[in-house]
RNA sequence: CGGGGCGUAGCGCAGUCUGGCUAGCGCACCUGCCUUGGGAGCAGGGGGUCGGAGGUUCAAAUCCUCUCGCCCCGACCA
């Protein structure tokens, strides 16, 4: 491909819109551009790169036996009605009614489609196992699209489906594509991990997220070095440093106007893990105190695990319920459920006196108070790994990919049903598996750039070569440029020539802005000699060699 | 949806508080000359409903009201 005549429009300056690295990035460098909030153009560099990504994906996922197939984008309602996701699903979908005024929707996920599908042409465990792909676009109204192409509105997605006569079946196929995973983001030369994670709306028991550490990430993952356990840390465990043991009595201690911890905790010149904090949400079933140590956070959603749906009392409400105002309440003598944090179950505490301006030192669980124990806080870096107490750390990581268990949700909402080898009608065990692919092209930005630009991994980068002939009015270097070109086109490589009458400043911030991997550099100098040069974008390692060896050169560098 | 910021040429910005000449600067773009190993130089040139609507005023990019859009933080996220 000619530069001149491929459209590459870079920028010399950051668009003001752009704050992620990945998004600056493939902004300035012609990849992308924005259409709306959490819309986005990929212009040909971006899209050959999301097709070089897409053929790995392909690749992997025909090599496990799945299938691909299209699936349409517009839905009708009613299979969503069938699995209640059309009502449990918010403004997240996008909605909107036919000509015959048929309600109607804009895929976000093909669980239902793909079911009904399999609903209608399978019958028998003879027919059994299947498994079904598409890469394809997937709408949700996002509440805030961001981070470029990270978080979008529209997007690409692998999602694949597996059907099982059976829970081993299941988990076979769950095996296989962990597997596929793995080798999928090694190939597209990420840095990953596959973390344990909530299933969430998805259903199913059993799910885990494959992570990309990046700064620019919007999960967490906690992280033990030593024993490998890793979970998002919306459901990771963890056990809070212990206290030194003390011998308090149980006494109530005056405190004036010390409300919060860590007034209280300056007040009394005591840390944070000394108290035990008092929460009090209203769930469906009524008030619940949810109790957490003074240097912890209490986790929402482990407590929505727990409890359901809830939200914060308001302050009348705690005095109403509770009988003293928010501030100095605390388990000892109260009679609502309570639900504990397991680092509370050992130890004395300071939590409030249910009693104004006071708090009670040496409350103790067991004997002050017997909550339900579970594990609610939010783990943090310094947290000690619940299977090998060595200490965990917390990683921001991009969510690349995730495999779900799902079970029998959807085979039985929407009557996926099979006859098994005694007769009997039972529903299909499903698994749903997905990758976004747009997703893997921004992590790669985001864990391989420098000062200058992109560096691309080999695998998924746009071209393999880009050739610079600095003086393009010299006609000896235009005549070796355009014999590298072919001879390089006809091994096989995707080659791009800068065959622009720009100046050679231009050209060399722009090949390494664009992050092609290697450069063959052909200046009138060198040439007087039968040289060119070969830059590694990655190492910025230049050599010298003749130019008859190119061919060879870059041979040997993409055998490898 | 809550909080904050921004909207002036393709991009980056100044001008807005304190209304007033023809709306300005850098880069990009076009023409010519020149130059060709890290975003050159000189000369000339094109490009603007100042996000939109309404209002105040002799006069609005600037003040007022409404509205649309984009970004960031949070909530949300199958």
């Amino acid at each position: 491909m000619r530069f001149s005549r491929m459209f590459i429009p870079t920028l010399r300056e950051v668009p003001a819109e752009a704050e992620a690295i990945s998004h600056v990035l493939m902004l300035r460098a012609g990849y992308v551009r924005q259409l709306a909030a959490g819309l986005y153009i990929f212009l040909p560099l971006g899209w050959r790169v999301i097709n070089k990504i897409n053929a790995v994906l392909k690749e992997e996922m025909d090599a496990i036996g799945a299938q691909e197939i299209s699936m349409p984008i517009l839905h009708p309602a009613e299979i969503w009605q069938q699995t209640g996701r059309w009502g449990a699903i918010g403004d997240e979908m996008f909605r909107l009614k036919d000509r015959s005024d048929r309600d109607m929707c804009l895929g976000m996920t093909h669980e239902e489609i793909m079911t009904w599908l399999a609903s209608r042409e399978i019958r028998s465990y003879r027919d059994l196992p299947q498994v079904w792909y598409q890469i394809q676009t997937k709408l949700r109204d996002e509440a805030r699209p961001k981070s470029g192409i990270l978080r979008t509105r529209e997007f690409l997605m692998k999602d694949s489906y597996s059907f099982d006569a059976s829970q081993e079946g299941l988990e076979t196929n769950y095996r296989l594509h962990a597997d596929a995973y793995h080798r999928i983001f090694e190939r597209c030369g990420l840095q990953f991990m596959m973390v344990q994670s909530d299933p969430g709306m998805m259903g199913g028991a059993v799910s885990h997220e494959f992570m990309a550490p990046s700064p620019s990430g919007e999960d967490e993952v906690a992280i033990c070095g030593n024993c490998g356990y890793s979970a998002n840390v919306e459901l990771a465990r963890s056990k809070p440093p212990q206290n030194e043991p003390q011998d308090w009595e149980l006494e109530e201690i005056h405190t004036p106007e010390k409300r919060t911890v860590q007034e209280v905790s300056n007040y009394l010149k005591l840390p944070p893990s000394f108290f035990l904090k008092s929460i009090l949400v209203i769930g469906s079933d009524g008030p619940v105190l949810a109790l957490v140590r003074g240097d912890q956070e209490l986790h929402e959603k482990k407590l929505a695990g727990i409890i359901g749906d809830h939200r914060p009392a308001q302050k009348a409400e705690v005095k109403e319920i509770l009988g003293v105002e928010a501030g100095f309440i605390g388990p000892a003598g109260q009679s609502v459920r309570m639900i504990a944090d397991n680092a509370l179950k050992d130890g004395a505490y300071v939590s409030g006196a249910n009693k104004p301006h006071y708090h009670l030192r040496g409350v103790r669980a067991g004997r002050d108070f017997s909550p339900e124990w579970s594990d609610i806080h939010t783990a943090k870096a310094g947290d000690s790994c619940v299977n090998c107490g060595n200490p965990l750390s917390v990683e921001k990581v991009i969510e690349i990919g995730n495999i779900f268990q799902l079970g029998t949700k959807y085979s039985s909402a929407l009557k996926a049903h099979f006859l098994d080898e005694n007769g009997e009608e039972k529903p299909i065990i499903m698994g749903s598996y997905g990758i976004g692919p747009a997703r893997i092209a921004a992590a790669a930005v985001e864990q391989n750039h420098d000062k200058d630009g992109i560096v691309w991994p080999v695998s998924i980068a746009p071209f393999d070569v880009e050739i610079l002939p600095l003086n393009v009015n010299d006609k000896n270097t235009v005549e070796t440029a355009e014999k590298i070109y072919t001879g390089l086109k006809e091994q096989g490589l995707d080659v791009l020539l800068d065959d622009r009458e720009e100046r050679a400043g231009v050209k060399f911030k722009d090949a390494d802005l664009i992050g092609i991997p290697f450069q063959v550099i052909i200046g009138e100098k060198n040439l007087k000699e039968g040289l060119v040069e070969i830059k590694d974008r990655k190492s910025g390692e230049t050599v010298k060699i003749k130019t008859e060896e190119v061919p060879e050169a870059m041979e040997g560098r993409f055998r490898s």
